[in-house]
DNA sequence: AATCATATTGATACTATGTATCGGTATGTG
DNA sequence: CACATACCGATACATAGTATCAATATGATT
């Protein structure tokens, strides 16, 4: 096992996005940097609340605030509505959301925008955004469904 | 002008829908369906709870799902995370919304479905839902600008 | 038209997801 | 090490819903 090293790798990353920024290196900042780093799948604002009870509620919406601005946590909405967040890499993208483990990856391959950018134009409508998420199940889960069957 | 209907052949279509479905036919249920049909633009629940304040919240929220349920009326995410509703035609479709006034139209000639079960496939996901919403400004915006200008 | 099972309502309380305020504290700059 | 101020946590408030439940309205039946 390599040694375990501190502050975790995604979590410097954070801190040093904030730090560029000219925000202060607190305690609090840096748990909230190890809680995001060490989730696996989207999590909701109130999942990191009860991860890190000794922080105010406000820090922890505060902070994940700012963290999406910077573009290092991005804001996912799940099938039913819930806003959840994960660590993200900058520039804007899309998620295959698995409803079934939660799991959430990138998708790729799949230019949205240049045929949003058409179909607005038909309609004389001037495209400044758009939001898109994407339901269904991993090839994880697909794969598990196959082995019981 | 032409003899005021009532009710409005739009808040008829809505009490139809509803009597197909074996809802029954009350004071309530048909003070939401004018008021939602009176709308032009996406409205949230709040909105339509302050215009039918003798109605309980509740059952302001229990028959927008119903008619939500029922295709009637469809939910519409605002670019700043806000829930709304509008009157709809039934069947899968996405919107343009004007976020400087407001209003929504529906985006055909986009095949988004196509193409991200491609995306998808390539991912050996699963596709089961998605959720597009496109933000920009509506032609009668640009040009009232123009016209300034 | 009166009866009656039950679908519906509205009041209330509760959950979830935030934002605003504000006195007190920690940070990092000079 | 002093100090301006960014930041914190507590608290209250706002919005968007859902759950419960006693009281009532509906429509089917007689």
């Amino acid at each position: 096992m390599p040694p375990r090293r501190w502050p975790t790798p995604m979590a410097e990353e954070i801190l040093t996005a904030l730090d560029e920024q000219g925000y202060r290196s607190t305690a609090p900042r840096r748990a909230v940097a190890e809680a995001v780093a060490a989730r696996q799948h989207p999590f909701s604002a109130e999942e990191l609340y009860r991860d890190l009870p000794r922080l105010g509620r406000a820090t922890i919406y505060r902070t994940l605030k700012i963290l999406v601005d910077l573009e290092v946590v991005c804001r996912v909405l799940l099938e039913g509505g819930e806003m959840h967040y994960q660590l993200s890499y900058r520039g804007h993208h899309h998620h295959l959301l698995c409803v079934e483990c939660g799991s959430s990856q990138d998708l790729i391959g799949c230019d949205v925008e240049e045929m949003l950018a058409g179909a607005s134009a038909n309609h004389g409508f001037q495209l400044s955004g758009h939001r898109l998420e994407v339901y269904g199940r991993c090839r994880r889960c697909i794969e598990k469904t196959a082995a019981v069957a």
